[in-house]
DNA sequence: CAGTATTTGTTGGCTAGCCACATAACTCAA
DNA sequence: TTGAGTTATGTGGCTAGCCAACAAATACTG
């Protein structure tokens, strides 16, 4: 790359390569979404949707804030991709008798129909990436990732 | 998690459990994302907009087609993002002289002014995800990461 | 040299995701 | 019971990011 020859010349430190942890860590995270929302357009879901149908798969008839929580998305974001996924056929909504600001949101039979080849999907990634790192160190990496998550979140928390 | 009771008695086994690498994945991916957007808001820029600005102070007035390959996104979402920045007064573009289609893009001294600001946020970025690493997998994890992040990308190309 | 192909950039249209604001319904206390 | 506070949801407006379609300039080829 020139841009080395640049910095060697110039003897300025690049602010990539100051984080290299981080710059790896932003560049998996956006292949990672990039691969994913291609496979799930194959089966005609947006990023995000996969999470609400498999929530949804474990327990149907859910109150929309239910949802959220679970997921961890803002209000907002969750009312629209139901609200679509609701034009798509996947999911309707329906008031809650005994509280008619919650939403009860339920699986029609297509978008139940999509676990098996959603399943499958998620299968491959796993394989994917556990072959990707060699499955030596896929046990050490879980835990890892989940506490580095847990500790970003923290971070978040306190600003 | 009562979600759980329901499965030991239907004996159905969750989908959000049968890709624990795939998911931690995509919820770190979450969350650094947030985190990351909620520290460049302190600049005033947004997701995205930084790699840019990194890349202009390696290398300033380049063409906007050669930040899009180094960066990787989709050359639309750069034309928009570096008009964003433009608005903003971070950059200025101009057609190239030898290439009237090319537009030169450079950095105005109020982009230029963002570097050490973006340099502390970069910084803390990264002691805060090794720490919570740990110090010793950090060494591990960086070509773990890039190895990951390679064969993803790879797997996407073959589609 | 003329016509075609490629490259560079912009725009329209769709998605996710956020914040701020608004509305409707429920809860609780005076 | 009335009124204040809380909760559930929706909407407007902004961002990123993608694809597809387009225009303009350059490059290539017969």
């Amino acid at each position: 790359m020139s841009e080395d020859l640049a910095r060697l010349l110039t003897n300025k430190p690049s602010l990539l390569h100051q984080a290299p942890l981080t710059l790896s860590l932003l560049a998996l995270s956006r292949t990672l979404h990039g691969l994913v929302a291609e496979q799930l357009l194959t089966l005609g879901l947006y990023p995000g949707q996969e999470l609400i149908l498999m929530r949804l798969y474990d327990r149907d008839d859910q109150i929309q804030t239910t949802l959220q929580q679970s997921i961890g998305l803002d209000h907002s974001t969750l009312s629209r991709s139901i609200r679509r996924m609701q034009d798509a056929g996947l999911v309707t909504r329906r008031p809650d008798d005994r509280d008619r600001r919650a939403m009860i949101v339920s699986l029609t039979p297509a978008g139940r129909a999509l676990q098996p080849r959603l399943a499958q999907i998620w299968e491959q990634l796993e394989e994917l990436t556990v072959s990707a790192l060699g499955h030596s160190g896929q046990d050490s990496l879980v835990p890892a990732l989940e506490s580095l998550e847990r500790s970003l979140t923290a971070a978040r928390r306190k600003s």
